[in-house]
DNA sequence: CAATCTGTACCGTCCAGACGGTATACTTCA
DNA sequence: TGAAGTATACCGTCTGGACGGTACAGATTG
């Protein structure tokens, strides 16, 4: 009974992570199904077995990576106070959770989409888009959603490509971001209803 | 004589513009030395010319993208307005300027590098570090700079992956980001001395 | 003559995927 | 109860092809 290196409770979850740990540590150009395998402590066949091929393994990490930070913003809207950027801050602090909690590794996953097929990104633009018109409708402008949407993904991208790590840095910029989304609120409804800070 | 795809004058520059496609449209894994040599309309043989290996290519590749976005911005800063975020506002103003002209597709080298050897970015991360000290030093405060550079960063990964390519849409996001850089100098320096509007 | 290639042939390695086999738990039914 | 069958979850090996890189013999141009 050889101990895999990832500590995961059934072999679906745990080949999904090495792959992660794959690509983060080698790059995606080296994300083999022998080198997963391995690192998941799974026999090739073991990992054919749950992906048929290579590209399920890829389609199975990509999918994972948006629902993971998008289930938790959804989880911290209640707690956030009222205002048309709610739904933005919450994406802002859930994505601050994420990193923090180094549950977004799945995120150098959206790399390696890049690195297989860039056509495999088709379903996180049209996300994005859909993002965009649905915190629109609460009342905040479009390019002001956009410029922040966008910091929060060079974050993940800065993280995952472990050129911008810091800690201390990251906090520092989430609280950032969301001043700036609370200045903007404040900025459309000049009556009260701000001030309220998460946790 | 078959008509490169692309037009450049010298072997070497059409081998590195024919890599930075086959990384846009097949994805940095299909990055291999046939499918550049065919794209770049060269022999394999002359490919190896100019490039001793793979490797070779790729920091080539690598070294030359982030010169074109700080090279414009130098040459645009004389141009604008004076205030603590000039700097800030030159590399804003200069992603546009490349993003618009069709020169940045050298960004998608930078995911490739990641594909291929994620310690490849290094410098990168050391540069970055610089900005954010000499900008400071001009006045704005960290977290700021860092919000803004993020999304600059994020608007690069976004086109170069195709996910975010509406030419209107990045006007308004640029627009929308040099306003809050003024805004910050203005709350900054609450005397005067902005407005100006780059072109 | 030298630089800049083309074209062909070839080698070694890596890797995706197929495939056959194994172990075990669960079900069926006589 | 127990033999037989079936489904699930793997293991380990093999093969064919892709790819990086080498070698070299010319062709073209200045």
């Amino acid at each position: 009974m050889t101990t895999p290196e990832t500590s995961a409770q059934n072999s679906y979850e745990s080949i999904l992570a090495a792959a992660e740990e794959v690509v983060r540590e080698s790059g995606a150009v080296h994300l083999t199904l022998d080198a997963v395998a391995a690192r998941a402590g799974v026999s090739k066949g073991g990992l054919l077995y749950h992906f048929r091929n290579k590209e399920a393994l890829i389609r199975a990490m990509l999918t994972r990576m948006p629902m993971t930070v998008l289930d938790h913003a959804k989880d911290i809207v209640p707690t956030l106070p009222q205002g048309p950027g709610r739904d933005l801050r919450s994406a802002i602090l859930a994505t601050r959770d994420v990193l923090a909690t180094g549950k977004m590794q799945g995120l150098s996953s959206s790399l390696l989409a890049a690195a297989y097929d860039p056509s495999l990104f088709a379903p996180i633009r049209d996300q994005r888009y859909e993002f965009i018109e649905k915190y629109s409708a609460q009342g905040l402008p479009k390019p002001f959603i956009n410029a922040i949407l966008l910091a929060i993904e060079g974050l993940w991208i800065m993280e995952s490509l472990s050129i911008a790590t810091d800690a201390r840095e990251r906090e520092e910029v989430i609280a950032q971001l969301v001043g700036m989304v609370e200045a903007e609120e404040r900025r459309l409804t000049p009556t009260g209803g701000s001030g309220g800070q998460h946790e």
